[in-house]
DNA sequence: TTTAATGCAAACATTTTGCACCCTG
DNA sequence: CAGGGTGCAAAATGTTTGCATTAAA
């Protein structure tokens, strides 16, 4: 397992075993999108098994050491079509917003000849002002 | 049931019922972000009861007709942070991109005190340059 | 009156958990 | 060798389907 990550499971009182170096080795090498199911498959093709209970346990504990994010939900109707997500990695609390920059963005889409542009949706990751409060006072 | 509504179910074959009416209406009147489950048991607190089958298979009818988006899966670790996906609805093709717009709207996030960014992801739903083409030939 | 839409119950799929055993630190 | 990590089997959760019934057009 390369040693970027075992420090990072080790700084954080994990251990860094044989699958969670299958897991991320296999990660690493992936340039397309995938869930849980496909990554468990592509593993069993390739003969290195690790069983689903460890890809599900391993997934949950890369995004608390914050690799990786996994999105889920659906859009309130009434939403403006182009607008941002302000998401929080604490409370889990979503706020939208809008900028200069999307606009900008969309702009830059309308122009691209490659690509028909429908909607654009954006998140961004981060600490809502109440969580950056509580983390102040309690970490 | 809303006219416009009303149109656009019509406009495609679809019949305009007293669920969908409901489960409309429930979706106007929402500001949070929500899922299946979510929409199921806020119905249920109302007295509005639809069922779950029916909850599933409108909100599909909705992605259909565009009212509504759903998006899940994991990404890649290798990905650099800050990057856009244009996503094409006829395929499910995933492509990376990256912009200037991005870059503004990065740099603006930042200057924001009230959210910590951590990291952005963003989706450009659309037709890539593949489906463009056969949707020309085919439709 | 025709045919799509609904609700129920069951099937199916996905994710989590309890527990005995294993292996890293 | 202690405590976290794993796999298995089973439970829990989430989503879809078959079918009889209802209701929109």
């Amino acid at each position: 397992m390369s040693n970027s990550l075992k420090d990072l499971l080790s700084a954080k009182g994990f251990k860094s075993t044989r699958e969670r170096g299958i897991i991320l080795r296999e990660l690493e090498k992936r340039i397309d999108h995938f869930n849980a199911e496909k990554l468990y498959f592509s593993l069993v093709q390739k003969g290195s098994i690790v069983s689903r209970p460890t890809i599900y346990r391993t997934l949950r504990l890369l995004e608390k050491l914050d690799i990786k994010k996994n999105c889920f939900y659906y859009e309130p109707v009434s939403q403006k079509r182009d607008h941002g997500h302000l998401i929080c990695e604490r409370c889990g609390k979503i706020i939208d917003f809008s900028s200069n920059g999307l606009e900008i963005l969309k702009s830059e889409m309308y122009k691209d000849k490659d690509f028909k542009l429908d909607k654009i949706s954006i998140q961004v990751f981060g600490l809502c002002r109440d969580c950056q409060m509580t983390s102040k006072d309690k970490n």
